[in-house]
DNA sequence: GACGAATTGGACAAGAGTGTCTAAATTTGT
DNA sequence: ACAAATTTAGACACTCTTGTCCAATTCGTC
């Protein structure tokens, strides 16, 4: 029933207006309440849209949940591998680097409104919908993880770091960049710029002290204790 | 109204028994559904009692609901300070001593049944009980992370570590000992035995490769260790 | 075995939420 | 401006849940 041309992608500007209005309302809704303790009336009333329309999008509840960790899974990642694209590889201060990399991750794929949801649905629904959350498992930290992990390798092979298991190493840093923000994040609260910088820095500064080079250039003096396994 | 002597704490056993039967089975149901999505009668037939019973002993679903975040609190803090009790001030190899620290503090402070409800009930419901969870945070976190803190400190001191800030040092010990197991954690699993032993010794590796001191010159008395300030 | 307290099951009212249906109003593309 | 599609508000049936009440029963203790 289309006609011919271009409005495949979308069908009517009111219509995916709509769309997206029921789907960030419903996130929120979602996350606050619980899949069980939201309702349709009150989403409907935060995305400005009646109850009924929401019905005609989505067919009920449950899809419309699904809907909706499936679209938060995807924005997620995307944001993530955005800024794995920005790993240093060819750093010029590591320690700064790979700091800034660390707040780059949290401000933008951990901290952000995304995140946070998809962190909360996952926490609150995971044991309920099983396969649902079992696919984010893959999607998520079983394609993230190995590609910041790659990057660690890389940077370990060009001399900057001296890693052992780079798979270890990627989730000991991100461990460690967000070492200082688990209690917020626990009670579902967003650390401001300044919680993010102190916990990567730290973070940072940890896992280089156990994972970079001793200075190569001025004082050889410490190289010794590198051959001691 | 008691009848003098000794039922005080225990007024009748029957009673009692039923008490703790309602508060295991409604920490499992509030966990496994969530606040909204528990409903009485659930609690009640897994708790073998009828319904009445969970009304008079604790007056409506909220009142139940606090009691048992209460008491969850209370139980995995005194796990937590039990199992602090046993760090290694004398370590007579840092490492094993370390990992099996950390293998305790997961075993029975974070993975077991408490620890777990108490992680799901604060991440889903965190937001709704502001004034609750904070109370958690001060008798939780806020107390038990400055004692490990101390204990690290004191290690420190004692020429084991070389560690600026102890309560940095603290928060990534945990951080690191947990790195591998957060996506199970997220999805409300259990890890096992083995899963636990390899996160420890990773992080615990990791945690020594920062702070620990450079070996000394013979690896045959690590005693040495101790004289190098 | 007897007494008082606690528990039980079932009925009950009140309220809230889901999902459907309708006719009227609005928006959209042409 | 017109026709088709979409949205809207409200009513509706249905189910589920909470919390109360009560009479009958069981339990714990003496």
């Amino acid at each position: 029933m289309k006609l011919g041309v271009s409005p495949d992608i979308i069908p009517s500007r009111g219509h995916e207006a709509k769309r997206v209005s029921i789907m960030d309302a419903a996130s929120e809704v979602f996350c606050r309440e619980s899949f069980a303790g939201a309702n349709i009336d009150m989403i409907a009333a935060e995305a400005g849209v009646s109850r009924q329309t929401i019905y005609n999008h989505h067919g009920d509840k449950e899809k419309l949940f699904v809907a909706i960790v499936r679209d938060l899974t995807e924005r997620c990642n995307a944001g993530i591998f955005a800024t794995i694209s920005t790993f240093p590889d060819q750093p010029r201060d590591l320690e700064a680097d790979l700091i800034a990399f660390a707040v780059r991750m949290n401000r933008n794929c951990i901290c952000n409104r995304d995140g946070k949801f998809l962190r909360k649905l996952i926490q609150t629904e995971g044991e309920r919908y099983p396969e649902l959350f079992a696919e984010w498992r893959e999607q998520g930290p079983g394609r993230t993880w190995p590609a910041i992990a790659a990057r660690f390798a890389r940077l370990a092979h060009a001399g900057f770091l001296d890693i052992d298991d780079p798979d270890v190493a990627a989730r000991q840093f991100l461990a460690l960049a967000n070492a200082e923000l688990q209690t917020t994040f626990m009670l579902g609260g967003t650390p401001d710029e300044d919680e993010v910088l102190q916990s990567a820095t730290n973070g940072v500064r940890t896992f280089l002290r156990a994972f970079g080079k001793r200075q190569p250039a001025a004082n050889a003096s410490k190289l010794g204790a590198l051959t001691n396994a």
